[in-house]
DNA sequence: ACACTCAGTAAGTTAACGCTTACGGTTAGT
DNA sequence: ACTAACCGTAAGCGTTAACTTACTGAGTGT
């Protein structure tokens, strides 16, 4: 999934609550619809939404629904989040590329 | 500014867009502005918005304001990011200190 | 078979927010 | 002083999206 997903999916807060949620195990939709300030339905349909953007993954139990955290969902944020402090390193690297006539990898400046 | 709010503010496309222009280094508003499929005035509210997450950084240059990027904005976001993975490890140092009664640091679970 | 619990989906409402146009203020050049 | 360029702000509009209620379905126990 893209940086940008992620982005949008863990701004809003109460997605945010749910997804935080699962740091401490995997949990039932009930479960961690209970404390919430919104309905149970709403908690679904957050996870739905965490869900497809692969923060969240889901198992069945009988009749309900574990949820649990996916960590490597968060790699391409923290991937972006990361290349923002080489720049200046990245900024060399293709002059030098440039000059050497020889490519690397190439990075979008726009999404 | 806490990445809360970093999250929201980053998480609108065109938003993202004017951020990621300067990564090229500082810049008027007039020349963030061309290029992007929205009109100038959009592009100024989004620079506040930014501004005031602490993710960008202005000054005067006669008629024209040259905004900078402020990677330490990020740094937040990036610290949440990074607790994800040391939760297993957290989970070890708290029950530590509950059996040697002995602080280090705590993290909040739900924001 | 019936009842109860757990959970996803549909439909509709409301509020937030990103955009545009219009305007005002400041700087620089002639 | 007049004009032009650069930019921020106000007002208003339209769309998106998060929420609620209502319904349906699947699993479990009696």
């Amino acid at each position: 999934m893209a940086y940008q997903e992620i982005l949008t999916v863990l701004a809003d807060p109460t997605r945010r609550q749910v997804f935080e949620r699962l740091r401490g195990g995997p949990s039932p939709v009930k479960a961690i619809a209970t404390g919430l300030p919104v309905s149970r339905p709403a908690v679904s349909q957050h996870l739905k939404v965490l869900k497809d953007a692969g923060l969240v993954e889901e198992r069945s139990e009988g009749v309900r629904r574990i949820y649990s955290l996916r960590r490597e969902g968060l790699a391409e944020l923290r991937d972006w989040l990361d290349s923002f402090w080489d720049d200046a390193l990245l900024a060399f690297k293709i002059e030098a590329e440039r000059t050497h006539r020889h490519n690397t990898r190439a990075r979008d400046v726009n999404e």
